[in-house]
DNA sequence: GAATTCAAAATTGTATACAGTTTGGAATTC
DNA sequence: GAATTCCAAACTGTATACAATTTTGAATTC
């Protein structure tokens, strides 16, 4: 039988979790021999790994000098919530216009059985899971392909920057409980009621928040650590 | 002095460049020994390029089998035009918002120093990387980097459906002269005036007007030439 | 003649070697 | 001691070789 995943996509794989879960340091450069012996595979594949997440915004690459992670500025942070904002209320507008009645009603499910998991999640990573899965079938509900890699590749980037947030708000449990759904539920009534003006306004105010909190979590959690070049 | 750009990113330009020009046949495998000769490199470099086409959605990859052209469907050309609309009013509305006042009257004076070269453009490429120029510095004005990356990846895959609809309207000449900047101006006009409804909506209908056209001129371009799978 | 088998040819996958470039730090100069 | 030079070590860039897999097409079977 035929193998199902190459070794490249394994490579890139590994490479984007590594990523999201901090095993950078903004800016660092990354050594490609110490990095295939850890990932058992040798240059060739590991570069062509590298090559994706350059094209997808994940790591910056300096000729003769090698592939860098990328830092992250309050500009960036707040240019991928944006985009976000850009590609989530179109999709939502498009699910409003012509999205079948059974898919919604589908997620209106969907969102009722998560609920009680939303409560009860204590790992951040699993929230943070919960979370990003609403979104991802909210843009699949336009049926764009195009706006759901879009989405993807913006929550891979973003990822790092939400676990930052989360463990703030779990940390210091101000104000709203990590795990509220009601943001949803609003972005939800609209889009059942079809009402394309009420439905992108809720989302895109959930996402703004979040951005904000996010910006000043990570503004908190990085300035003693170190100083990005802002420009 | 050391070297400004590397051979992976000729190569890949090239092969952008190519793709956009018709070079390869949709779904046509991509025989990187050939590719190597053409383009004067190793096959490790070569397929360096590629995997960054493939992580931007210019092709496609199977293991074992290589790359492929990624054809033209009509729901993949909704799709396209569809994220357009997401990048480029989300882009419109943040320039409304806060886009400074120079930067607007600036953009002003390039419409009216380019309209004389619309009407006179011969070549279509000439028009047609007119009309880009117009789109891109429209999202430059929102100064977000990411809605920016999102539309350059747009229109380059976006960028030969539109030659096959630029070619059908010169031949045709119905209606609209191919050079006709009116819609541009009516986005231009909220833009000045700082209305989010009225110039997101001339967008919108801007962008989706062409993808209707394109669409149809792709149908009819391609309707002789072969049936491609559609799902 | 359509379907099947199978081996040769073509093609992709990747480890490795080596050339070219950058980096880091010791030696030197002021 | 700070700045500069220079060389060795480390690292990146890529051509190439060869293994693994797929494709092709001729031979065979029904």
């Amino acid at each position: 039988m035929a193998k199902r995943e190459s070794n490249v996509d394994r490579v890139y794989e590994a490479l984007r979790r590594m990523a999201a879960d901090f095993a950078f340091k903004p800016d660092q450069r990354l050594n490609e021999s110490a990095l295939s012996e850890v990932l058992g595979a040798s240059r060739t594949p590991l570069r062509e790994a590298l090559n994706r997440l350059v094209a997808e915004g994940f790591l910056t690459f300096q000729i003769n000098r090698g592939f860098f992670c990328r830092p992250l500025t309050p500009s960036y942070i707040l240019d991928l919530y944006e985009a976000r904002v850009a590609i989530e209320c179109e999709a939502l507008r498009i699910a409003c216009q012509r999205a079948p009645e059974a898919d919604i009603t589908a997620f209106s499910a969907y969102l009722d059985r998560m609920e009680p998991e939303y409560e009860s999640a204590t790992e951040l990573e699993e929230l943070l899971t919960l979370d990003e899965s609403f979104h991802n079938r909210l843009v699949q509900l336009s049926g764009n392909s195009e706006l759901q890699r879009m989405l993807k590749n913006l929550n891979g980037r973003i990822r790092y920057i939400r676990l930052i947030d989360l463990k703030r708000m779990r940390d210091q449990a101000e104000g709203r409980a990590p795990g509220d759904v009601s943001a949803h539920r609003l972005v939800l009534q609209g889009l059942v009621a079809r009402d394309v003006e009420v439905a992108t306004r809720a989302l895109r105010n959930h996402i703004e928040k979040r951005r904000e909190e996010a910006t000043e979590a990570v503004r908190i959690a990085f300035s003693q650590l170190y100083v990005p070049d802002e420009d």
